[in-house]
DNA sequence: TAAAAAAACGAACGTTCGGTCTATTTTCTA
DNA sequence: TAGAAAATAGACCGAACGTTCGTTTTTTTA
């Protein structure tokens, strides 16, 4: 039983690498096999479905983003130095998937209109995502780095994911080399914007 | 021939329907077929290739993006105005596109790794458009209602087409029914911004 | 080291895909 | 209105897809 988990993560791992350029779509258990020199139905028996080998390649990319862009900023101050390090560490990983992609983004618009298993646990993940940011986000209203107004939260969230994907996307498909710098860039702005608004806020 | 054209505008019109939820990849002549109540090669014969059809239905897209967002907008005072309502007609647009979807993002990612001739009319499309809003922003500039720096206004463009991106993912994957009015906030935020910066340059 | 269990294989299934070809019907034109 | 041209149908192709199944090889266990 042990060298079946052995196989199982290594073709998690390849599977991995094709989702990335070629999407969780373009995924298939033929590509696997070729690029394992397996047979096509060894690489299924480790899965039962298609669907599960998605959602293991999903579940694998989690595991990675967690632990490349969220773990290495808990040692960081809460508030605004820890919410800017998890969006550097994010925008940085954008950076070097601009030659891969990135299963996250590419997986919304695959799944978004396609209901099922799949889509189910792609929402899961944004969500959770989101639900750290936002965490980050209100901690730095807490700390009184940013104005206490629990809207303003959200939105940042919001505008953070705007950012990415526009990193993402005009760097795969517009080859625009400065995109992430842009990205930085407005994450200052927005930043900057916010605490005006909140010097604004205490002068009156 | 003049039947053929009306068949044709059908044919594309229709493809164009499913190309929306289904994405370009996704879009089948089978399918078209079906929903025409025509034979597979009937269609087929209209085009000569798939990659010919998906192509059209880019053409046929582009022609109603733009008579929806860009003309109506062009009757607006130049500057900040104009700039203004393009953003919101396009934002406005991706808001009704939230149950259908929009095929130029959805493009952006179904081929931003797979090099031919529908990626490059893509490509295309999305560089005339953002030339489009460069111009707008320039035009801002050039009025006073925006500071004359001319690197803001690649960035200007950059931060709408985030807002845009974030705006349709968390609509469409997420369900989020605010995104369209945190996009808007976001565009008012980053004017906002800009203008303030402006005064603070001439404040010294 | 022999028996049991797990892992991998290879062929085949049914389906769907884009695309081809020929025949027939419909439409336009002279 | 007859004949040419265009449009459509329908049968079919080879390739690829996920999946199934019986068999064989490898690994683990007793």
């Amino acid at each position: 039983m042990r060298k079946g988990e052995q196989t199982r993560a290594a073709i998690v791992e390849a599977a991995l690498e094709i989702a990335s350029t070629q999407g969780l779509e373009g995924l298939t258990i033929g590509s696997i096999a070729e690029k394992m020199t397996m047979s096509k139905s060894g690489v299924f028996a480790h899965f039962g479905s298609r669907e599960e080998l998605q959602i293991a390649v999903l579940q694998e990319y989690e595991t990675q983003f967690i632990n490349a862009v969220l773990f290495p900023c808990l040692k960081e101050p809460r508030g605004l130095p820890r919410l800017r390090a998890i969006f550097m560490r994010w925008l940085d990983r954008i950076g070097k998937e601009i030659d891969s992609g990135c299963i996250y983004i590419s997986g919304a618009t695959e799944y978004d209109d396609r209901p099922g298993a799949v889509r189910a646990v792609l929402v899961k993940m944004h969500r959770d995502w989101q639900k750290e940011m936002h965490r980050a986000t209100a901690q730095a209203i807490e700390e009184n780095h940013l104005p206490a107004n629990q809207a303003h939260a959200d939105q940042l969230v919001f505008e953070m994911v705007g950012l990415i994907l526009a990193a993402h996307q005009q760097g795969r498909l517009m080859g625009d080399a400065l995109s992430v710098k842009r990205a930085s860039q407005g994450f200052e702005r927005m930043i900057q914007h916010y605490q005006q608004t909140q010097s604004e806020i205490l002068s009156q």
